[in-house]
DNA sequence: ACAAAAGTGTTACACTTACACCCATGT
DNA sequence: ACATGGGTGTAAGTGTAACACTTTTGT
């Protein structure tokens, strides 16, 4: 028989709930860090995170956390892991459970962010965090990685429509890796969930020539994945 | 600037950990169940669970509850989610720290698991538990398909040498899919990381015929991961 | 003129899948 | 005798990876 008895000094954690926003320009993703205020770590630079009470979901949290920073809480917001190492918050034993976010640039939120004191950095130029936060920012990567090859999640990434050369700088930053655009193109067509535009624009500010828009045919994509498909890429 | 500042109120949480231990019998993919004593839930089945003190950490507590009930704690231990619902249980606000490991059956800690009163269950034959443990368990689950199938940690449940017949039949539990015979031993024999003994055994009890032992490469695999390289099978 | 990305096919190779029969042994 | 897994090869198809040049446009 397993015994799994309380005693009233078992009781005395804290739980805060942070949510690793991603972010996607057309060219490299990003991810929102903010800076810490207050004891302990003030000025620090740490990952959107809030205090949970007692008797909160903590998803509600992450996701009026969401709302408070981005004006919506529309996003796909998907639980990564509870981390609970003994000493990761100095003020008490505080348990972390962590959620991550894929957000859509060209929605304006910019100014929102500004209030807020909220910045976008470069994934691979993020500065040293405070708690364990590099370790959930890692942790967050790794699950964005692993989604994106499995499902067209990157597409919450990338505005309505974009061009071939966005959705691959998106997958190439995801998963790390660099692709043969000719193999690249023809491997995302072959899914037939791209819909090509009638209409043009340039990829990046250095473009000269300006080149088709695709959007991601989401009607399409539900039908098809309910019956077992799921949009692949590795 | 964000604020994280964590009031007395808000440290009113305990830790609980569980951990899922699979074991594979060569021919069925097991997990060990037990039964609660004391309220809530007397009696029903859960996984093995232990509470966690406000200054144990989670992984040390686990490790300790996996020693009791096998008597060693050198098995692949991996921390899998924390599950925090509202009303997970129903003493209080209690976070659990879950668990997964493999563990392997011709190691005979049989006697000690009756001594503590646990039982194996065949995976697809698993009662409904108390608290959240079913869900914790589907995850569980999930995640050793996932791991199997990228690594070749599905040879820590096999016995030290094993027939080609139990090699798939524990790639076929665990990711619950049938493969054919001569493409699975052309595949798995393909990746030079299994050494043919001069042995034979008979596969099961209702097996005849006497069938080649093999083991794994353990030094070569690790001189090949080192390079990147993984025993994948899908 | 030049720079920069847009756009486009073919070939070789690797991998996956489907498929059927005889063999050795224990009961 | 018979039941059970042990053991073996081939061929078709699918997917992946490597590879280079012309076109269009903005500066």
């Amino acid at each position: 028989m397993i015994r799994v008895d309380f005693t009233p000094e078992q009781f005395k954690v804290a739980i805060a709930t942070s949510v690793i926003v991603f972010g996607f320009d057309g060219e490299n993703l990003k991810v929102l860090l903010g800076k810490k205020s207050g004891n302990p770590f003030e000025g620090a630079w740490i990952v959107p995170s809030s205090v949970v009470n007692v008797d909160e979901d903590t998803t509600d949290v992450a996701r009026r956390l969401l709302k408070k920073i981005t004006g919506t809480d529309s996003w796909h917001l998907e639980k990564l892991n509870g981390f609970a190492d003994l000493y990761r918050n100095p003020q008490g034993r505080v348990i972390n459970m962590a959620y991550y976010c894929t957000v859509r640039l060209d929605l304006n939120i910019e100014d929102r962010l500004e209030k807020e004191n909220y910045s976008w950095f470069n994934l691979n130029e993020t500065p040293s965090l405070a708690f364990d936060h590099n370790e959930i920012l890692d942790y967050a990567r790794e699950r964005l990685k692993r989604r994106v090859k499995r499902r067209p999640i990157g597409f919450s990434l990338l505005p309505k429509e974009f061009t071939m050369y966005n959705l691959q700088r998106m997958y190439e930053c995801a998963l790390s890796k660099n692709f043969d655009k000719r193999n690249f193109r023809r491997k995302v067509l072959k899914s037939n969930l791209l819909i090509e535009m009638d209409k043009k624009t340039r990829s990046s500010s250095r473009a000269k020539r300006p080149s088709k828009l695709y959007k991601f045919d989401e009607k399409k994509y539900r039908t098809l994945s309910l019956k077992g498909y799921d949009f692949v890429y590795q």
